[in-house]
RNA sequence: GCCGACGUAGCUCAGGGGUAGAGCAACUGAUUCGUAAUCAGUAGGUCCGCGGUUCGAUUCCGCGCGUCGGCACCA
């Protein structure tokens, strides 16, 4: 006897092991249709495999997540057999469901065209119409290679070679078409449907490694239904207008251009944004106890083999030379900083030392890596680095996760992702300088309450990081706020301090940012608000238009009581109509257009229009004038 | 850096081996108007750069530069 328990607590007993096919056809014909793939006691499997013992399970369709995700596999393996039916020269490599769709990486001396994904698109359609059945099959190790090997899929029999001895080599077939892969599978072809797309083709790394072939890659996206795969497109074209180039350019914020890759021309309006955000910034650090410093661009390569940035990024650094000495733009203030705390002698009583700087740093970024603002070459970070004893770790860090939040909830982030990176493989220190810094940080985001994902390996060569990540507009992951364990920068500069005991000490130095760089940090502001930012840091906060030119004279008294009110403030005198104006402005995202015709005029009003709204308030000038300076001042 | 696509007016884009096209913006003039486009006119181009093929190249070919999408990288 077997037993069963439903998701909903029933329990059914069968009279011997019972396929996952077998079981949603005794439980509806309706689930037996939708029926995708089994969970057996939290383990997903091919519906077609057997229930031998008493156990929960659940039967998955593409309303679960993890029936989407199957369903994104499978539109992966059918472009496979697709692209090998209408391509047969091309090998077959790996091919994932990802966030939103899949893709899989071919390797093919031809390039694919534009062309070609319409034609496999097609193709692909044509395999879910035959409705192959998938058949999962365990194949001998040492038969799998030599298979795989006879039919020149090399790449395939080098990851069966890469298997652990332990792994069964498992294959799917469909019809005649047959992938190595650890499955599960969808029942048949048909099942995938045809909410599809192929999105794109890219060049990838076998393995994601740069010293690798590479291997061209077809991005898809795969949804339950055609509803879903028409709003997921029409999301698509909404984000890529809030696309920070693109608005950059439409609100006048910023240009870059070849002369000078990778760093921006901040234009009047871009900047006014800039320095509302560093202002605000630099009063919450005054607040938290830190001083500002500020230190050389040019500093000799000497300092920076000293601190053994030299042997790992002279690649990325810009230098330049004086009297045969070279010198390096800096790529960092952490170097420099350590010289300041230097000077003179430091006490215990001394720390911690939380040094600030908003230095312009310069790190030569591969080409293909420069993105918008978000990838620059040249940058300024709100960067500060804490001095403190080894004791001190745990409550600065704290400290640092609370100040973060504060900030990042002013600049309306509530929900950040976060990051735990550990030792890479290639680092200064010791393993027990690691285990101490390490451990130092995850006491710190446990008593700070802050949830984090492991990404292993990742961390920076001389210390552990947190990396705090905000999303752009179509969905890519950024890292903004960072904070970092260093054990080793104040032992490579020599910094130290003396304890109670009398004795030397080295400090830890905590390399921390909150918003990362203006530059990138800016760019996901504009993005997140689709450019209509917070009324504390829209460059024009109010636009003073007229109805027709008898107002000019009250036009330019309001603006200027406005200006006075601390606000940022234009009239529009032009000999237009006000339905022009409004339109204008509400396109270039003013956020508020105060009307003034005749009537204000006289009577000492003005008329308010929000961005997005269609009424409007009428309010006496000085009260118009306190209210706006209430609304446009930066959080408390 | 690697793979692919793309590069035409300030912007968005069409075109195509034979003197370069639209809309918006700009400029000039008229219009004084009540909450998302008033009308008319004018001007605007090394068709990314260099080389080749051709009687003739913005168009075809090659190389370079840049942009975009990925990959790799990211102190």
């Amino acid at each position: 006897m077997v037993a069963i328990t439903l998701p909903d607590g029933s329990v059914r007993q069968f009279d011997g092991a019972i396929t996952g096919e077998q079981l949603a056809a005794s439980i509806g014909p309706g689930l037996a249709k939708a029926a995708l793939a089994m969970k057996i006691d939290g383990q997903l499997l091919d519906l077609a495999r057997a229930i031998e013992k008493d156990s929960a399970v659940s039967i998955v369709t593409k309303k679960d997540a993890d029936g989407l995700e199957l369903l994104r596999h499978d539109a992966a393996h059918v472009m496979a057999e697709a692209v090998q039916e209408l391509f047969p020269k091309t090998q077959v490599t790996i091919g994932p469901a990802i966030e939103n769709g899949f893709y899989y990486d071919f390797a093919r001396t031809e390039p694919f065209t534009p062309d070609d994904l319409t034609k496999i698109e097609d193709k692909m359609r044509e395999i879910v119409d035959r409705d192959e059945k998938i058949i999962r099959e365990v194949w001998e190790r040492a038969d799998a290679i030599k298979y795989f090997k006879g039919i020149g899929e090399d790449y395939k029999a080098e990851l069966i070679e890469g298997l652990p001895a332990s792994e069964p080599i498992t294959v799917y077939k469909q019809g005649k078409w047959l992938d190595l892969c650890r499955g599960p599978h969808l029942p048949s072809t048909g099942k995938l449907g045809k909410a599809f797309k192929l999105m794109k083709l890219a060049g990838a790394y076998w393995r994601g490694d740069s010293k690798n072939e590479m291997l061209q890659r077809i991005y898809g996206t795969a949804w339950g239904d055609e509803k879903q795969l028409k709003e997921y497109l029409t999301m698509l074209e909404e984000a890529e207008k809030r696309d920070h180039r693109r608005l950059g350019q439409e609100m006048d914020l910023f240009h870059i251009q070849e002369e000078a890759r990778g760093a921006v021309f901040w234009h009047p309006k871009g900047w006014t944004v800039y320095r509302s955000i560093q202002s605000y910034i630099r009063r919450r650090l005054d607040e938290a106890g830190y001083v500002e410093v500020n230190t050389p661009m040019l500093v000799d390569s000497v300092l920076w083999q000293k601190s053994g940035h030299w042997d790992k990024f002279r690649h990325a650094m810009f230098v330049s030379e004086s009297e045969e000495r070279a010198l390096a733009i800096k790529p960092m203030n952490c170097p420099c900083h350590v010289q300041i705390y230097n000077q003179g002698i430091k006490s215990y009583r001394d720390l911690p030392l939380r040094m600030a700087e908003f230095g312009a740093c310069h790190r030569n970024e591969p080409s293909g890596a420069l993105h918008g603002l978000m990838r620059v070459r040249a940058f300024v970070q709100d960067d500060a680095h804490i001095f403190c004893t080894e004791d001190q770790v745990k409550s600065e860090t704290k400290s640092f996760i609370e100040l973060l939040r504060t900030v990042y909830k002013d600049f309306g982030f509530n929900e950040v992702k976060v990051k735990f990176s550990d030792r890479p493989p290639v680092r200064a220190g010791s393993d027990e300088t690691w285990d101490r810094a390490e451990n130092a940080l995850k006491e710190a985001t446990a008593a700070a309450g802050l949830d984090w994902e492991l990404n292993p390996g990742e961390g920076a060569f001389y210390g552990p990081k947190l990396e705090f990540v905000l999303r752009d507009a179509i969905g890519r992951d950024w890292q903004c706020g960072t904070l970092q364990a260093d054990f080793v920068l104040p032992e490579r500069l020599d910094a130290e301090y003396v304890g109670e005991d009398g004795a030397k000490h080295r400090p830890v130095m905590l390399h921390r940012a909150i918003l990362g760089s203006f530059e990138r940090f800016i760019g996901i502001l504009i993005e997140n608000y689709a450019g209509k930012l917070p009324l504390w840091l829209t460059p024009l906060q109010v636009v003073v238009a007229t109805i027709t030119s008898d107002a000019n004279e009250y036009a330019a008294d309001v603006a200027k009581t406005l200006q006075k009110a601390g606000l940022r403030v234009e009239t529009d005198l032009r000999n237009e109509k006000i339905n022009y104006k409004v339109r204008e402005h509400s396109l270039g995202k003013v956020p508020i257009i105060a009307v003034v015709g005749k009537k204000e005029a006289e009577e000492r009003t003005v008329a308010l229009r929000r961005l997005g709204g269609n009424n409007q308030e009428i309010l006496a000038l000085a009260e118009a004038a306190d209210r706006l300076r209430a609304e446009c001042a930066p959080p408390a």
